[in-house]
RNA sequence: GGGCGCGUAGCUCAGGAGGUAGAGCAACGGCCUUUUAAGCCGUGGGUCGCAGGUUCGAAUCCUGCCGCGCUCACCA
């Protein structure tokens, strides 16, 4: 099944064996990149230098004596012409034992063929990595100066799955990853300029905290004991600012065991930052800066289209709270609503309550259900409900709210910030009432972290923090559908492989 | 977890009123020393996701399972 493609290529290593040529040799002294020969060529064809280039073999064109074929390198394609009499024969030999796939080293000067392609003319050959599984590569043309490719590699599950192969047949995907690098780059040169710390903190948690989901848990096993990964890391560098750190930051991986879509991944990244001596108000226009920085950084621009849709990125975002934009999306009033009206409320916009919540959450449910989707431009919802937000400082001027802001673009959320709870017997007040929400059943209800509390106990100064989601914001930038798009290798359901073979 | 859809050659896809499979590319053989979805001639390649059932006969109809996608619910 199949196999005779690799029996094939197999039988060609052995007969390159034989020649005296080594198939995985060791090393290869490059030049140039595909690139860099387009950008150069009058130079490199005047002076006759010989380049030296390494790339993938992805398309040939025989011609009996002479051939041409496409290399793809980091930066591109780039075309080679193979002539017997150029190469010579030993070269040509091997050139007829290699296979789309194959890594080869070249070297030669640079010409233009008569229909103008910039080529490089190959007067030495180098086999450095035989590929003995077939790679499916589509075929491109150039048709009206558009780019056409024909049977892409496009099975979804193929694509996660072998990732390796839509990374080396699809150059969207390669660039998709690169802007996410340039992501979390800017937003470390952004954090860096502004006197932010780098720090790494625990993934392997004896609690978790910091976020309302379900962890993963595992156990470790000489101390015999159940550890968690993390579901947030908002506890631990908020010690760091106890600590007198002030400035830290931590982009890392977060763990929740909940359902898997287009915009949830098991794990993910998060930005959190901390700055002490500032409060929400200073976290939104740092939220507002970073957004711009990095927007600008990655695609040289502050407005995008995602999907089609338009987005304008420019600051200042429009600052609505939250009981504010409930009443402009739904006309209900929240304050003088019932709760029997809120709960009504929330189940005509299609969110299905468990009876008896607290009024915030009703309050907060509601928002989710009318206003959230329509947050299309950047916008920042301010001050949460205390019920949801047991680690938010209370508001300095509504006492059922708090200083709490999230961020929202496309109708997702995108960020989350506070005025950090830094009183440490309130903090045990609301630690002591997740405790009761736990044990009415909410699983997601935070865990008290005493730890946590005696470091607070021991004087925190006010402090502003700050999560943003990456992969959302490389899902903007990027425009990509899926978070699968900008994760290397998204979470899948394993599957045996049928040809365990290798 | 629910609903809808999909799973056929290495890849991209046809087929599907039930009669044991086709194309293009890739591969293999032949011709070809400036092509570019190179071209021309020829050849090989499939337990039609898995397991049951109906039937003389199943890729096709039915059931279950597995995987993927979209979507709803929970969550970032």
């Amino acid at each position: 099944m199949g196999q005779t493609l690799i029996e094939q290529r197999v039988q060609k290593l052995a007969d390159i064996r034989d020649m005296g040529i080594a198939p995985y040799p060791y090393r290869f002294e490059t030049t140039h990149h595909s690139a860099d020969i387009a950008a150069r060529f009058d130079a490199l064809s005047a002076s006759e230098e010989q380049v030296r280039m390494a790339g993938r073999l992805i398309v040939t064109r025989g011609h009996g004596k002479a051939a041409f074929a496409d290399l793809r390198d980091a930066k591109g394609r780039f075309q080679i012409y193979v002539r017997l009499d150029i190469a010579g024969d030993e070269a040509f030999a091997l050139w007829q034992l290699l296979d789309i796939g194959d890594f080869i080293g070249v070297a030669g000067p640079v010409f233009k063929t008569r229909t103008g392609h910039i080529t490089v003319q190959v007067r030495e050959l180098a086999l450095l990595s035989k590929a003995i599984r077939p790679l499916p590569v589509p075929k491109e043309e150039i048709r009206g100066g558009e780019r056409v490719i024909h049977d892409q590699f496009s099975d979804k599950e193929l694509r996660y799955r072998r990732r390796y192969l839509d990374l080396a047949l699809n150059p969207d995907v390669q660039a998709a990853f690169r802007k996410r690098s340039a992501t979390v780059s800017a937003m470390r040169e952004f954090l860096d300029a502004r006197g932010f710390l780098e720090v790494e903190t625990p993934v392997l948690q004896p609690l978790y905290g910091g976020a309302s989901a379900r962890p993963f848990v595992t156990h470790h096993r000489v101390l015999d004991m159940p550890l968690y990964l993390r579901i947030s890391d908002e506890l631990y560098l908020k010690r760091l600012i106890v600590g007198g750190l002030e400035r830290v930051y931590e982009i890392g991986k977060n763990f929740r065991n909940e359902g898997i879509d287009r915009t949830h991944n098991p794990e993910f990244s998060m930005l959190e930052l901390y700055q002490a001596y500032a409060d929400y108000s200073d976290m939104m226009t740092i939220a507002e800066e970073l957004y711009v920085f990095v927007a600008e950084k990655v695609n040289g621009a502050t407005t995008l289209e995602y999907q089609g849709q338009k987005i304008d990125l420019t600051p200042p975002w429009p600052r609505i709270s939250m009981l504010d934009a409930i009443e402009k999306y739904s006309d209900i009033d929240v304050a003088r609503a019932s709760d029997a009206e809120l709960e009504a409320a929330c189940k005509r916009f299609g969110s299905d309550i468990k009876p008896s919540v607290e009024r915030g959450v009703l309050i907060n449910a509601l928002f989710e259900a009318c206003v959230e989707p329509k947050l299309i431009q950047p916008t920042l919802i301010i001050d949460y409900p205390r019920a949801v937000s047991p680690l938010a400082k209370g508001h300095r001027s509504e006492a059922t709210l708090t200083e709490r802001f999230e961020i929202f673009i496309h109708g997702w959320e995108m960020g989350n910030a506070f005025s950090e709870l830094n009183d440490p017997l309130d903090q045990r007040r609301r630690f002591a009432h997740q405790k009761t929400l736990r044990d009415r059943g909410d699983e997601e209800a935070q865990v008290l972290d005493e730890d946590y509390l005696r470091a607070m106990e021991h004087g925190m100064p006010p402090t502003g923090g700050l999560g943003i989601g990456v992969d959302r914001m490389v899902m903007l930038l990027a425009n990509a559908p899926s978070i699968r798009d900008v994760i290397l290798f998204p979470h899948m359901r394993p599957q045996e492989s049928r040809d365990a073979d290798g």
